[in-house]
DNA sequence: TGACAAATGCAAATGATTTGCATATATTAT
DNA sequence: ATAATATATGCAAATCATTTGCATTTGTCA
């Protein structure tokens, strides 16, 4: 866990405990979305008492520090990714075997764009594009 | 129920039922994304026996013919809107209230750029913007 | 009008997520 | 180091949206 995150941990009187230690690991090794069910797969081989339960509670905790973000796929549940990891970025998602491809390099100015047309005052967004993969593009012929 | 509609369901052999009509007309007549559940709110007043479980089916089967689109919001469940109703467009989701804003107008230009920069061949995208609307933005203050 | 496939209603199953509570653990002051 | 205490965890049960099985009803088409 690297030293930014213990800190912000502990500025927040957040407790430093072997699930969230390992759960933070395994997110900052991760360049793919995680789902709650992906972690704790992840963390029982490490720990393996942990409840799911606990990963539900400690992402819950995590996102609220501003930690990480949680995106959502088409038909799938919620996943998470840590912020920390890479610069904000946008995704592509395989219609067909759920592949996830991270797309950087976006111009954002259609962000700005955006803030200027509407009355709403912008903080986020989510943008997420559905096509399929090289394989499963094969696949279909 | 429209025309071209009717004749889209004829076209796929599905049965035009009350419960189908009754559907259909709600989603023709909003604006905004509307819930399962909501829908069966505004269904039940006109066909009282109706069941949750056939708004789900049917929603299933209009999007199975590209009528309806689903949009996820952040922390919510699916929405459901006509595709017919209005030209592509993205929204703007208040976070405090949960108000939706459409907005229409916004160049497609970065759709081109994704299609470019990956290997996937994209079909689809959801874009979501989160902010503050005019009312919750002052109630902060 | 009758035959038949498709759609509906109802109840129960499913699956992700949340909650209550007793126990365990990290932190802080002693 | 140790004790006191607030917080976190594990477990089981509750929740809530969504799905499924099946008996009954209803469109559609000959």
């Amino acid at each position: 866990m690297k030293r930014e995150v213990l800190e912000l941990l502990k500025e927040n009187k957040v407790k430093i405990t072997n699930e969230r230690e390992v759960i933070i690991e395994i997110l900052q090794q991760t360049t793919k979305p995680l789902s709650p069910a992906d972690i704790f797969l992840r963390v029982r081989p490490q720990l393996p008492k942990v409840n799911l339960t606990t990963i539900y509670r400690n992402l819950e905790m995590l996102e609220g520090l501003g930690l990480i973000k949680r995106v959502g796929f088409n038909k799938e549940y919620f996943s998470y990714e840590l912020l920390a990891n890479r610069p904000h970025h946008h995704h592509a998602i395989c219609k067909n075997c759920g592949k996830i491809e991270d797309l950087e390099n976006i111009s954002e100015k259609f962000v700005d764009q955006v803030s200027r047309q509407t009355s709403f005052k912008i903080e986020d967004h989510n943008l997420e594009f559905f096509g399929y993969c090289k394989n499963c593009r094969r696949e279909n012929l």
